[in-house]
DNA sequence: ATCGTTAAATAACTAGAGGTACGAAAAGGT
DNA sequence: ACCTTTTCGTACCTCTAGTTATTTAACGAT
């Protein structure tokens, strides 16, 4: 099934890919990808240095990986609530609730590495920054597409699509950069409300 | 007047404090804080590397200074701004007007190195970061200050003061982070509106 | 058994970072 | 003229980053 099964020649592999792209993710996401070498991640694995290049073929190479997995994690369950068929404001409660969720019983980091890494993306190599840009498009287009959704049932007030998707994405940068800096959850989520509620339909607004 | 005519002995000081930490402002704001060495600042300013050190004592005490020199050049301006007595809308605007201006024709880089430094600051030193979150500090507590005369005067949306001041340092945040994505300064100043716009008191808004 | 294949790990290399020891140089004071 | 004070700058140090050469080990195929 896997590519080990079609090449079985030659030494068997011993290096857990998986182990050590969950291991660089976790320490990027906790202490700053660039704070982060691949001896650290060599220490914490247990791996030797040239089969993690072996691996990866360099740092950007891991560290492109280790954001691959974080999309997985966390950029696509936002992309989920987006695509979700319901009202506008439910999708805008759902967005907020998982942003402002505590991590940390989780076990993960607070704050978010394709943030920290867009704040740093020239402390990046080529291919992780192209994944970077890949990702934010990807993004901007479903906040697109959800606002233009959300347009046509009436729920969203009359904001240039492109223009309130930017707005939603720095909404979401602030809110993970205030997490880092130690603004409690219920605060940051506080700042969400007020940000998102202005692009709920005005009609439904005055008629209460 | 200065210190060099109280103690005018020993061998006259060659170094040029002031464009040393000019240099390195710039440099820093246009490369990023932590691609910037004290080696390339050597360069750039000519000066020995023990003549930094004696003057700076360290990487993080340069940062700091060029951080100072920084407040006075683009932080104050923002204080200033809050603090001159007018018409909260038109704060807003003349905010607006100061985020988005075009720099590169004043031979300034985009971005900020404020927030730039911010995102990184795990990187920094501990007077850096000591600097920074007291200008964070300064910041917030200005917006307070200006939320709260702009209350009073009935000019401002009923939104939790310290809530609203949080608010506006995310959107000043995100709109630094869309330029140095490449976001025109257009669309930047439309996200902006759109974002103050609903801090502005109701009533008025209703009233038109 | 041996051969090609693949991966292992030790031990290096290069480049550049932050930082400093130290002797020479340039001024004023005596 | 000599001493003291202050700054100068070359040449170094240490440390860590990313990266790789090289030898050895473990497998399937012949």
């Amino acid at each position: 099934m896997n590519e080990k099964s079609i090449s079985a020649r030659g030494r068997p592999k011993k290096l857990n890919r998986d182990h050590v792209v969950q291991t660089a993710l976790l320490q990027y996401w906790l202490d700053g990808p660039a704070n982060v070498s691949i001896n650290d991640i060599c220490k914490l694995t247990g791996a030797s240095k040239p089969s993690v290049y072996r691996e990866f073929g360099s740092d950007d190479g891991l560290k492109k990986s280790a954001l691959d997995a974080y999309h997985s994690l966390a950029i696509k369950p936002v992309i989920e609530i987006l695509e979700t068929d319901q009202h506008a404001s439910d999708t805008i409660e759902a967005l907020i609730g998982f942003i402002t969720q505590d991590r940390t019983r989780l076990g993960l980091p607070q704050g978010c590495l394709f943030a920290m890494m867009r704040a740093q993306s020239k402390q990046l190599g080529p291919s992780t920054c192209a994944k970077l840009s890949q990702m934010r498009l990807e993004l901007l287009n479903t906040y697109s597409a959800w606002i233009t959704r959300s347009k046509l049932r009436g729920e969203f007030a009359d904001i240039p699509t492109d223009i309130a998707a930017l707005f939603f994405d720095a909404q979401h940068g602030g809110a993970m950069r205030m997490q880092r800096e130690g603004v409690s959850n219920d605060d940051v989520a506080n700042v969400l409300e007020i940000a998102f509620k202005m692009t709920v339909a005005e009609a439904s607004t005055s008629g209460r």
